[in-house]
DNA sequence: ATGTCAAATTGTCTTTTAGACACTTTCAAA
DNA sequence: TTTGAAAGTGTCTAAAAGACAATTTGACAT
């Protein structure tokens, strides 16, 4: 909003906002993180989620848009809050300490975090690198170990979170491009819940919400029998909600 | 754990946990609110959540546990974040500025708050004022219409979590007492539901869950034929979920 | 043209769960 | 002993979940 008329020093030293990028490759979730480019001797190079201090006068759910904003240029989109995080050593790694002294004003001050998550179609974004990152990539969920303050916890808490929420709200077309197929759904809802799912039970499920539009158009190239195309139908889910549906689990 | 060598420069001005304190008194939920007892020409003496600044070095939850047992003796509870809310405005009522003068070392800092849930047995709790707080209350959710701050925002936040979250997990018995009747427990998930539900199914359900021991002991000096009283097996509980089952709603 | 590969597509049966529905039992107190 | 008030109980039906395998289709290679 008003955010070209901000300065550094409107930014509020002891809160920020981290984001769980989710994105889905047909084949894998994986999330957004940053690399900070440390060439230290002896301690990591630790990735992290991308998120930054809020200014003074800014609301939480504004501050999560607009760094998400700045970070992908993605606006519009599903976002929800994980919660906040406030150990008060969740900023104590070494390798995080030498690093706050090189881009903030107060590195020692402690920072309580409001943490979002967001899912974003992965082709519409190419990941950028922002001012202070010095590269923007995603990484699956199944290579992650370790990541820089308390993001690891924040991601396991996130997933969490996701887990649960699709069972009540079919979100997760917010991780496919508007055309797909059920093959892709299915595979996107294994993968969130981590476990395999009956092809044929999750179809006839899927199928009655009546949720999708099936676009009566078909894959194309691919060397196999191609698989019809669908989109997600708004009109309809509103309806089926409208009188507390909510069971969107498989 | 070093309450008692904290001073109050010791605290954060800048973020504070809320706790939406729930009870239920067989009739209706319940919760917990402070009286400012304001006694202003022109505003509203309106309730608030119990809450308080953090300390600097404290851990949120941390801090959410200490506040609640400040507030009521009680530990050991069930506790859950709600979510962090930081709208800069959500401290600019008139009358609630008036109050953080009179409390606050400073009153006009932005704050932004942690919010928690927790559930507690009603009869457990005797409400007694706390420092700033007039008068402890328990007061029915039905009969809230406005809170001091956006305390009333988080109210909503709360109950939504709350009824999300005993679909999942069967928490509801940390608002009853060790023993309790059939009905006790039927009233409380129709309270949460903000809905009737069929007796003969409910009992039905719960039964075949499996995690309820009958105390062979009958409710006594009621005007009516007694009930069976019953207790929360928490090993069944733990042998039921231990592969996953999570279906506790209604 | 034919064959092969890879994934898409489809249906049935069984078991479990949800939902609707009403009468009998038990104790206390009048 | 009667009355009032809530406790306690069973059946039927419909819907959903879960297990399970053969056939179809298009691309590509030969």
């Amino acid at each position: 909003m008003v955010g070209n008329t901000r300065k550094k020093t409107d930014l509020n030293p002891n809160n920020s906002v981290d984001c769980v990028i989710f994105g889905f490759d047909f084949e894998q979730i994986k999330v957004l993180l940053i690399d900070r480019g440390q060439n230290l001797g002896n301690s990591k190079n630790l990735r992290a989620l991308p998120g930054n201090l809020i200014y003074e006068e800014e609301d939480l759910d504004e501050a999560a848009y607009r760094v998400l904003e700045e970070l992908t240029g993605i606006k519009d989109i599903y976002l929800e809050q994980v919660g906040a995080f406030g150990n008060p050593n969740r900023v104590n790694k070494e390798s995080d300490r030498e690093w706050l002294k090189s881009i903030r004003d107060e590195p020692n001050a402690r920072v309580i975090t409001a943490a979002y998550y967001s899912l974003v179609k992965i082709d519409d974004f190419v990941p950028r690198a922002h001012s202070f990152a010095k590269k923007a990539e995603w990484i699956s969920l199944t290579e992650i170990e370790e990541l820089a303050f308390d993001h690891f916890e924040i991601l396991q808490v996130a997933k969490e979170k996701l887990k649960q929420k699709i069972k009540i709200q079919p979100i997760g077309f917010n991780l496919l491009p508007e055309k797909f197929t059920l093959s892709q759904l299915h595979k996107l809802y294994e993968c969130i819940f981590e476990k395999p799912l009956d092809k044929r039970n999750f179809r006839r499920k899927i199928q009655k919400l009546n949720i999708l539009t099936n676009l009566k158009e078909k894959q194309r190239g691919v060397p196999h029998k191609p698989s019809q195309l669908y989109k997600f139908n708004e009109e309809n889910y509103q309806l089926l909600t409208q009188n507390g549906y909510d069971n969107f689990g498989f």
